[in-house]
DNA sequence: ACCTATCACTAGAGCGCTCTAGGGCCAGGC
DNA sequence: GCCTGGCCCTAGAGCGCTCTAGTGATAGGT
């Protein structure tokens, strides 16, 4: 259990018989060190169980080199964007520490703990708060939002192109045959906005009524706005807010006896895993994750760095995933 | 962006005109300052923006009263385990730090990042390393596994009886008047041994013939046993190692035409939000997720503190939660 | 008057590391 | 022979905090 003390580069220096400082220099692998003595070193370092404090190093380093990500433990699509940021600054040199916002947990208690904790920067996914508080945070240290727009000069934006995601969705199910396509809002949940708007925009373009139902972001919603389109008469297909208000939906309107895609076609947003599952197979916006992270990440080690940067605001291209939930009229 | 420089207890107690042990002692709300002064000193930190840097803090106080936690950022249960680790380990006055696992980030990764950042215990959820790994960090500091049973001395596990909780589920079945119960397995997944066994006995302690079908822990899972079963013959119920995996099976099912809870009974397990949703209403198997946790936390807290403790594994009785997907025969 | 106790506060060491300056030592150039 | 420039290494300051030991000052007891 708890052993008499951790290791410290003391007692490695002391073992290896070298000083203090020649054992921070092997174990950084910086140079000015023998091959030898670097040896001599490591063996002593590993005889013992010496692992470097990540704590003590950062004070002394002077900086962190700490990524600050607030992430929602229930969003499925945080999940693979907390992947791809983990991936992402450490290809960079950065460290990420998570902040959960949870039920329990708002996002002010979450980037409390960061701020403590010396983040040099903070990557927000989906965040909620104002705007005028994304702005004051700004002022402390460099914020990065993803996959929510933010008009403010001092907060950087990554995110998918959601308008034009939307108009990919309404073009495939025009393509499709479909005329009359409804589509399940997100209300003021992040993105919601951008989709709503691609999705009038593309229904105008063809000349087509647009119809909206209220939805929101988890299942429930998607369950919700199904029995509204099923009593007030269903379309041809909907395009849906995400993957997991769509899948609330999908499943209250096939128990309805409705035929999916037969009857009506269903988009969803995100391409998350959720969508990806064999038995959903749910046709979907795709949000680059991979891109969006290593763009989020980027930018907040440019602005770290002092770097100039052209663009606030990061648009990155949404792709239709076609599966099973739409097909031929 | 970058200010000049985060302001230091240094700053504040010049600013104060104090010195930097009692601008400590006021931050620290420790015995030892006027109210006059600490009125000051607070006023003083308040306008330059003063923020305690966590590190300094921990490192100069010894111990870091902080909890590593690794969990399956995809996990929908894992996020309530979180929630209540964040609730409970901040009534201890211990901070927690979360380190996941992510399709590209294995347990190793998630687990040296923790021992980095002076955890002094770790709270693994669900882990999937051997028990001889789990017993090398137990040597090094307290661990205690959640969720998982474990058969070694010094890992400390807190889980849900889940033999007894998959009684709790035929029970509920053969009461309800079926008797070809199958169950869903979980595999090699932490709890799934003990599940299978307590179907096991369940089953043969009301002289019922037991029928496994292999299955998992995700939708796709569920999925694939859904199409043995439809297959090989529906039984009149069937328990399922987790929501997640039920829900996959009740989506197939249900598409193929069969009437849940009419002609197949389904009972999950977690009570994650999954099987809340109204319009999934999975009648499922709960785990106390706040009990788990509560139990988590003081277990390490007490191994910290170096108190006897007489019970190596807890364990937390399960409840049964009746909703939509089973009914009587 | 003196001694002691209490309170408000300060000096300074130390947590485990990094990093700058600088000290030997040896090879090579003059 | 001496100087120069590497190379390998060490001493020691300092990161921002906590905490122990101690200093004055005031109050109370005799």
């Amino acid at each position: 259990m708890a052993g008499p003390r951790r290791p410290t580069l003391e007692d490695v220096a002391a073992r290896a018989g070298v000083s203090r400082a020649l054992v921070s220099i092997v174990i950084r692998d910086a140079p000015g060190a023998s091959p030898r003595t670097r040896e001599r070193v490591r063996r002593a370092a590993d005889e013992i169980g010496y692992r470097p404090d990540a704590r003590a190093r950062l004070l002394s380093r002077g900086r962190s080199r700490l990524l600050g990500v607030v992430f929602g433990v229930q969003h499925a699509f945080h999940g693979d964007l907390v992947d791809g940021l983990y991936l992402a600054a450490e290809r960079l040199g950065y460290d990420v520490a998570l902040s959960a916002v949870t039920p329990r947990r708002d996002e002010e208690r979450a980037v409390a703990g960061l701020l403590q904790d010396r983040c040099e920067a903070l990557v927000l996914l989906g965040p909620g708060m104002p705007t005028s508080r994304l702005a004051a945070l700004a002022a402390q240290l460099p914020v990065v939002v993803v996959a929510r727009a933010v008009r403010h000069r001092a907060v950087d934006v990554v995110r998918t192109a959601d308008d034009e995601g939307l108009r990919l969705a309404v073009e495939h199910l025009v393509g499709l045959g479909h005329r009359r396509i409804a589509h399940v809002d997100g209300g003021r949940a992040p993105g919601a906005a951008e989709r709503r708007r691609g999705y009038g925009a593309a229904m105008a373009a063809h000349g087509l009524d647009p119809r909206l139902v209220p939805g929101g972001l988890t299942e429930d919603d998607g369950a919700a706005a199904a029995r509204v389109l099923l009593a007030e008469g269903l379309p041809d297909a909907v395009t849906v807010f995400n993957d997991r208000c769509a899948t609330g939906l999908l499943d209250v309107v096939r128990r309805a006896g409705v035929d999916v895609p037969g009857r009506l076609g269903v988009v969803g947003y995100d391409d998350s895993r959720l969508a990806r599952l064999s038995h959903v197979a749910l046709t979907t916006v795709a949000q680059d994750a991979d891109r969006l992270t290593e763009l989020a990440v980027t930018r907040a080690v440019q602005r770290l760095d002092g770097e100039p940067v052209a663009e606030r605001e990061l648009v990155v291209a949404p792709r239709l995933v076609a599966r099973s939930t739409t097909a031929p009229r």
